[in-house]
RNA sequence: UCCUCUUUAGCUCAGUUGGCAGAGCGACGGACUGUUAAUCCGUAUGUCGCUGGUUCAAGUCCAGCAAGAGGAGCCA
C-alpha cells in the first residue's frame, strides 16, 4: 500500500489491482441507491481528479462519508480499477476512508462546486488555489520557471540573485518603495532640517529593487552569460491588469553580444518556455482552452512555429503613419508609443509576437547602446498580442565617453555610477539584455487576462491583503 | 491620477413606467440512480454597497462617499 499522488496514477505508475492510498479534498460527492457514493477527489498533481467508490458497508459511511462537501479532506485506502462508469479511466474502490476535516458550515464555504466569476476568487485568494483555473494557472506558472532555469542551465548561463534592498535610487525604471527601519513617528534630523539617513539601518537611504538589470551587468562583465530570477517592486500608482506593485522578472545578461543576440535570445526563449507547457502541462492547457481562451494552445504554436518579425521603430512609425485607422495620439518620428500603437502593430498587422527596435534616444533610458546615426539607440521591445509589451531591452552602452555624455544630456550625476562606470573603464565588452515580465508571461500562455490571476497574493496600489 | 461601468440571497444574475424582493446554481430534506457540474420533488435564505435627499410610496429618481472592474498614462 503505497502512499501516491493522483497524477502518477494517470501517468499508469501503479497498475490496476494495486492498493493505493490518496490523500485529498473532495470536490463533489455524488450518492447511489445502489449502495456507494462516488467522490472526486483533486490532491493539486494533475488538473483532473480522481474517482473513488465508497461503499456503504463502511463503518463510518453514514457518520462521516455521508457528511462529505466539497473542501472536505481525506484519506482513501483502497484498489486502483479501471472504472465501471463513463467519464474516467481509473477509480479507486475504496475500503478505508479517514476524514481529517470537514468543512464548517457548507452554506458558507466561499468555493462551491460551481463556477465563481474570478474577482470574487481574488478576494478570497487563500482559498482560490482549491479551483481549478488557480491550480492550473499554479501548474503552469511553475512549469514556465522551471522551464527558463532549464533554458539558461542547458545553454551555460549563471543565474545570479542580485539584492531585493539597493542603496541606488537611480536604477531609473520607475518610482521606489522605501526600505527603512527609523520611528516614522520620530525621525531623526540632520542640522539642516532633513531625514538623517545616516541613523538609519544601512546608514543611508535603500529602497527595493525595481531591476536586477545594472547589478547583472558587473557578472555579465566576467561570467560572461548570467540572468537574474526574483522579485521586482515598483511604487506606481497603475491599476490596470498588467501592472503589480510587486512582480517577478527574468533579467539575462550577455557579454560580446548585440542588440540581434539579445533579441535572438528572446525569441528561442520565448520558444523553449512555450513548447515546455505543451509537453508538460497539456492537462492544464486543454482546460484554458475550453474555458477561459479558445486561442491558449494555438498561440503557444504559432510563437513555437513563427520567426519573430524584427521591425526598425522608424519604419513602424511609418506604417502607424499609412495605414487606414485613426489614433487617439497621433504619430510622428520621436513620439513613444502608445498602446494602441503597439496593439495595431502586434495585433493587425502582424498577429503574432513582434521585436520592435531603435527607438529614438530621446525616449529610452540612459544606459542604452547610442546607434551610429546619434539618433537612435539599441533597444528593442517584444510586444505580444493581448497583453502589449513582455520584453523590453537593450544593448549597453559600453563606452565610457558615450556613457558620460548621456547621464549629463539626461541630467544625471556621474558620482552616483561610479561603479556602473567602472565596468567601462576596465576591459569593457559590448554586452546586453532585457528584462521579461514572469506574470505577464503567464497571462500571456494560459490566457488567464488578469496579472493578479496568475500570482499567488498580488499586491497593488491599495491592495496588500493575506 | 483621469475616463467609463458595476454593486440585489452563500455564488451568478434578472428586477419593466417609482407600487408586495425574484430566478438559476449551491445548502438543507426527500425520491431515484455505476453516478459524472447527475436528475426529479420540496424547504430555508435579503441592512437591495453606505449616507443623505425628493415622494403618499425608492432596489428603481437625485447628491455625496466607499469598494470592485475595464480603459488611459507609466512600464515588465
Amino acid at each position: 500500500m503505497s502512499k501516491i499522488k493522483i497524477v502518477d496514477i494517470f501517468n499508469r505508475k501503479y497498475p490496476t489491482g494495486s492498493q493505493v492510498t490518496v490523500h485529498g479534498w473532495i470536490r463533489t460527492r455524488r450518492d447511489s441507491k445502489a449502495g456507494i457514493s462516488f467522490l472526486t477527489i483533486y490532491d493539486g498533481s494533475c488538473f483532473s481528479p480522481i474517482q473513488a467508490v465508497v461503499p456503504n458497508t463502511l463503518e463510518n459511511y453514514v457518520s462521516d462519508v455521508q457528511n462529505l462537501t466539497a473542501g472536505c479532506s481525506v484519506k482513501v485506502v483502497g484498489q486502483l480499477v479501471e472504472s465501471q462508469g463513463k467519464g474516467q479511466e481509473f477509480e479507486i474502490q475504496v475500503t478505508n476512508i479517514v476524514v481529517y476535516g470537514f468543512v464548517e458550515d457548507p452554506d458558507t464555504y466561499p468555493i462551491s462546486a460551481k463556477r465563481h466569476s474570478i474577482e470574487y476568487l481574488r478576494e478570497h485568494a487563500h482559498l482560490r488555489p482549491r479551483t481549478n483555473i488557480i491550480g492550473a494557472v499554479t501548474r503552469v506558472r511553475n512549469c514556465l520557471s522551471h522551464a527558463i532555469h532549464n533554458f539558461f542551465y542547458d545553454n551555460g548561463y549563471n543565474w545570479i540573485s542580485t539584492p531585493i534592498i539597493t542603496g541606488s535610487n537611480c536604477e531609473g525604471a520607475g518610482d521606489m518603495f522605501r526600505v527603512s527601519t527609523l520611528d516614522m513617528e520620530n525621525l531623526p534630523r540632520t542640522a539642516q532640517g532633513g531625514v538623517d539617513y545616516k541613523q538609519d539601518f544601512f546608514a543611508k537611504e535603500t529602497f527595493l529593487t525595481v531591476s536586477g538589470q545594472l547589478n547583472a551587468e558587473t557578472y555579465a562583465c566576467s561570467l560572461s552569460n548570467v540572468y537574474t530570477f526574483g522579485p521586482t517592486f515598483r511604487a506606481e500608482n497603475s491599476h490596470t491588469s498588467r501592472h503589480l506593485a510587486e512582480f517577478w522578472m527574468v533579467e539575462p545578461e550577455i557579454a560580446f553580444a548585440d542588440l540581434e543576440d539579445a533579441a535572438q535570445l528572446a525569441e528561442n526563449l520565448l520558444k523553449y518556455v512555450c513548447k515546455a507547457v505543451l509537453k508538460e502541462r497539456a492537462d492544464d492547457m486543454a482546460f484554458f482552452t475550453q474555458r477561459i481562451d479558445k486561442n491558449s494552445i494555438k498561440r503557444l504554436e504559432t510563437i513555437i512555429n513563427s520567426v519573430f518579425v524584427h521591425m526598425d521603430y522608424t519604419d513602424a512609425i511609418e506604417i502607424l503613419k499609412n495605414c487606414k485607422k485613426k489614433f487617439e495620439y497621433p504619430v510622428q518620428w520621436g513620439i513613444d508609443l502608445h498602446s494602441e500603437h503597439e496593439r495595431y502593430l502586434a495585433e493587425e498587422h502582424i498577429g503574432a509576437p513582434i521585436i520592435l527596435k531603435n527607438y529614438p534616444k530621446d525616449i529610452k533610458a540612459f544606459y542604452m547602446k547610442l546607434n551610429e546615426d546619434g539618433k537612435t539607440v539599441a533597444a528593442m521591445d517584444v510586444l505580444a498580442p493581448g497583453i502589449g509589451e513582455i520584453i523590453g531591452g537593450s544593448q549597453r552602452e559600453e563606452n565610457l565617453e558615450a556613457l558620460d555624455k548621456r547621464l549629463k544630456e539626461m541630467g544625471l550625476d556621474q558620482s552616483d555610477y561610479t561603479w556602473y562606470r567602472d565596468l567601462r573603464k576596465y576591459g569593457t565588452v559590448p554586452h546586453a539584455g532585457f528584462g521579461l515580465g514572469f506574470e505577464r508571461l503567464v497571462s500571456y500562455v494560459t490566457g488567464v487576462q488578469n496579472i493578479r490571476d496568475v500570482i499567488a497574493f498580488p499586491r497593488a496600489p491599495g491592495s496588500a491583503d493575506f
